[in-house]
DNA sequence: AATAAATGGTTGCATCAAAAAACCTTATGG
DNA sequence: CCATAAGGTTTTTTGATGCAACCATTTATT
């Protein structure tokens, strides 16, 4: 089999990765979520490869998860995120609390979400029943829908 | 720049992603979440060489996300997922939700997750507050911890 | 008992796509 | 004129992947 890709496979897991499973693509998303907007300023934090970075926008302004537009004031372009991309938080955020869980720094916690208003923590991400109850991943089934094989 | 590795970031993300960040892993995750837990199985539903298969389930192991144990009836090897791995769960719904909603298959939804007990639908991943209601993106901020750089 | 077939891998090799490095272009602002 | 920003292009690395062959136990078959 050739090089494996995800796009044909009818899996809504897999069609995910399509789109944000490569090694950068999701720390770039990390950092716009944080605020960067600017190429260089990505290209900085991140020291990645100019062309790679270049590469890596076009891909997700193709499959509608960032924009690019002109900043007001000057000249230079700005990529922010759209309704598709704002939905990948929970991901990221599920990622985030599982690594500062289980791959800690020794000093603590390396970042906590807070909500804007009122400055409280978030709560934890996890998998609550219709009614609002916390599950563990044992009370969890998954049942093939419409779109199945 | 040498080949980004994710482990020396002090970042959480990356530290998933050190993980769970490659091609293969989190479809042999999914599989096993969904009750997969033989050699043979994972690597025929999956279409992966041997090879790669051994190397990402040895390196599950090493990671404390997959546990390999004899079957008590047979004598075939079994890869179950360590409380860990179980943890990864958020990760994957969230990731499967996100796929189903933004990359639809048209006949509609390609899997429902429900509540064993009751059999009803959980809820779709999301950010909520401390109190329990649900936040949109714009509403979170991110804020360093103690083991920030 | 001998043979076949399945399971669960390991090893070595060829390939190939993605990442890095280097260099070029255009525009803008001071 | 020089620096910065935002790329595009091209070439070179490199590490991940895919393939095939081999191996060691069991389990089933003749």
């Amino acid at each position: 089999m050739k090089y494996t890709s995800y796009k044909p496979m009818n899996c809504s897991l897999a069609q995910t990765l399509a789109v944000i499973g490569d090694r950068w693509t999701l720390l770039i998303l990390r950092d716009i979520f944080f605020g960067q907007k600017r190429f260089a300023q990505l290209q900085r934090n991140l020291g990645i490869a100019k062309n790679i970075l270049a590469a890596r926008l076009k891909q997700l302004m193709e499959e509608g998860i960032v924009e690019k537009r002109e900043s007001e004031s000057g000249a230079h372009a700005e990529y922010v995120l759209t309704p598709a991309g704002l939905e990948l938080q929970p991901v990221l955020l599920a990622m985030t609390h599982w690594g500062d869980k289980h791959r800690p720094n020794p000093k603590g916690e390396r970042v906590t979400f807070i909500e804007r208003e009122t400055g409280k923590p978030i709560r934890r991400m996890g998998v609550v029943s219709e009614d609002g109850r916390p599950l563990r991943a044992r009370e969890v089934r998954a049942i093939p829908g419409p779109g199945a094989d």
